[in-house]
DNA sequence: TATGAATGAGTATTCATTCAT
DNA sequence: CATGAATGAATACTCATTCAT
């Protein structure tokens, strides 16, 4: 039918939006975002944006809750492996800093914003909190099979999930920061941060 | 004399100043900073700025030169302990944090800015960067020290380095970008980290 | 068609703006137009400007190279003359003083201009310089002529055009500076002009 | 006496606000003075200004007027010759133009100028007017004489003053405009100049 | 659907000037 | 005599947004 060839063209327009919406945040940051600078990419007038989107800041959040989805579907899809536990969590990690890497200012954007409404779904250091964030869920069970297997020390599991965390988010922030870090040396170090971290975890 | 109470209050207003851009960064961050918002926050005009200050960044740069003295402070101020060397770098980094949340603003204005400038200042991934930072390189010394005494384990001292501090980083930033975790949360944080990085270059 | 329409509003507008833009440059010269200033004259937003200008030096560069062209063809359609090849030259420097006359603050703010943009297209004085300028190359291979006619005296082409033209440009600028000399009396000193000059390079 | 002195200190804090305005107008012309740029010079506050000249205008004017006079000084010294009254136009003019050189701003501020006000001053061009003028009427005096001698042409010496003055004055300003010109080529377009002039008015 | 026109509020900075001390 | 504080009005330019068409 007719309304849904248009509906398809809608959609097809808003991605060109985005789409110059994301190189220009790929090149400036979200800061350097603006409605023209989207509009002259794309040879449309500013107004058209309004057709499509509410205002500037809904196409932030949608690319912001774009790259978050792309973030956390890496996180999700390891293969368990039940003798090494902890190898699940190196790929999880492994993962993630590789989808954070491709969609860094996005990641930036959305794990170091602090509005209340993104931090409803980033917040992890509050006890309790890790239950509802998949990533930290995965985590916590992670670490309690591992205890319960006698492989990990009998720590906190939502602690030492939390602990783990951020320990990669640390690295993975600075490699963004840094921008040149060679990929041979992000290798190195979130290799030596998983030989240190499990060392700490792993009974011996 | 009158000369003296006159800086004093050339002073007096300088700090009046500075407080409002305080007050705005820490509400909108370095980037919602702008010398109209300082005045008439304190009802002046906004000639009144270049008259105590070259030009809005002298005002960001006091502000951030000033956080940095003060996290540096924090980090340079340890005592030495020669049967546990690891208690140093738990001294070092249970300061660095303080002094962080402290600054918190501008911690992540020095820290999470990309600016070329910047960063090499607080650039620290890249191989052999660690021995130009004093931060680092306080490190790398430790672990050497421990190393040589057999008891930590035999890692590479500088790319352990970048790991703890990479770790802990993640752990600050974290921390203030939620905002609102307890001090208690934090320091049981920071002391499971400490264990289990610990625990992971120590010798058993 | 609306298109056309459209178009020609559009042209209409931006005239508008470079009327208002002229009245300020003959009121108050190029240094004392402002964006401001236009905008107030036409009741508009600052802003709209940059609707229909890239930024203020757009304006100032159509103005300006508005009044270069029309000074350049006034120079450039002159008619041959074998027997007298003086006449040339008079058409020529008549032909310039008008045009210079009709668009004076033009002509002023361009050769006045001692920018070295500017300079570059408008510099005569070095040797070797008068082979790049259209006008000065037109002279000197006049005064060729004339040598080779034996008409004129034996002087140095290149020099001698720098001369003719320099004296000529004097009294251009000085009209247009004095303002409200009658063109009765500017035709006499032009013609007086002639006569010198003429008297002085043409043998006898 | 204690007035005498203090008169005498007035006096020389005026020459060195003067001093300074000299210097910023050397290096950035007259539209780059300002009183914050003098008085940053002199390790003055900018309310001193007010206290020596009425406002910032006062100083021009004394600067312009002041270049006016060494100007017109440059032309009046010179030395009479009865048997070739064409060397004394040759001298002044060769004066005037060194004087211009060593004033260049003020001597553009002033014969570029064209207010109402200074034109009283420099106006040339209107019949009548040189008899006004120092430097026309001299010019007119010797034309008169020259051809009393039968040693000019009989043309209108008023009508003849200006036609060379303005050839001249074309030539000044253009030497300045251009800036880099060699002394050594500057030297070659007056003699030409005079060459041609002489030539043109000098019966043969 | 798409656009061109338009704006109001904002950006940092400079300037000449005033005034109380 | 001299100054520091202060300002109002400018400067060019950018931005998100609205609205009539």
């Amino acid at each position: 039918m007719g309304k849904e060839r248009q509906l398809r063209q809608r959609e097809a327009t808003k991605n060109e939006i985005l789409d110059a919406a994301r190189e220009i945040v790929f090149k400036e940051g979200f800061q350097g975002l603006s409605v023209r600078k989207i509009t002259n990419q794309l040879d449309y007038s500013p107004a058209i944006i309004y057709h499509y989107f509410k205002n500037k800041n809904e196409i932030i959040e949608t690319l912001v809750s774009e790259g978050y989805k792309r973030i956390f579907a890496a996180v999700s899809s390891i293969t368990r492996n039940e003798d090494e536990p902890e190898k699940e969590i190196r790929e999880a990690f492994t993962n993630l800093l590789k989808a954070a890497l491709d969609s860094s200012e996005e990641y930036k954007a959305v794990m170091l914003n602090d509005d209340a409404a993104v931090l409803q779904k980033t917040a992890l250091l509050k006890p309790g909190v890790p239950e509802k964030s998949p990533t930290l869920k995965m985590l916590c069970e992670n670490l309690r099979r591992g205890i319960g297997q006698g492989r990990y020390s009998c720590y906190d599991p939502e602690l030492t999930a939390q602990v783990l965390w951020t320990a990669i988010f640390g690295l993975i922030i600075k490699v963004i920061i840094e921008k040149d870090v060679s990929q041979e040396q992000i290798n190195r170090l979130l290799d030596h941060h998983f030989t240190v971290l499990f060392n700490g975890i792993l009974k011996r």
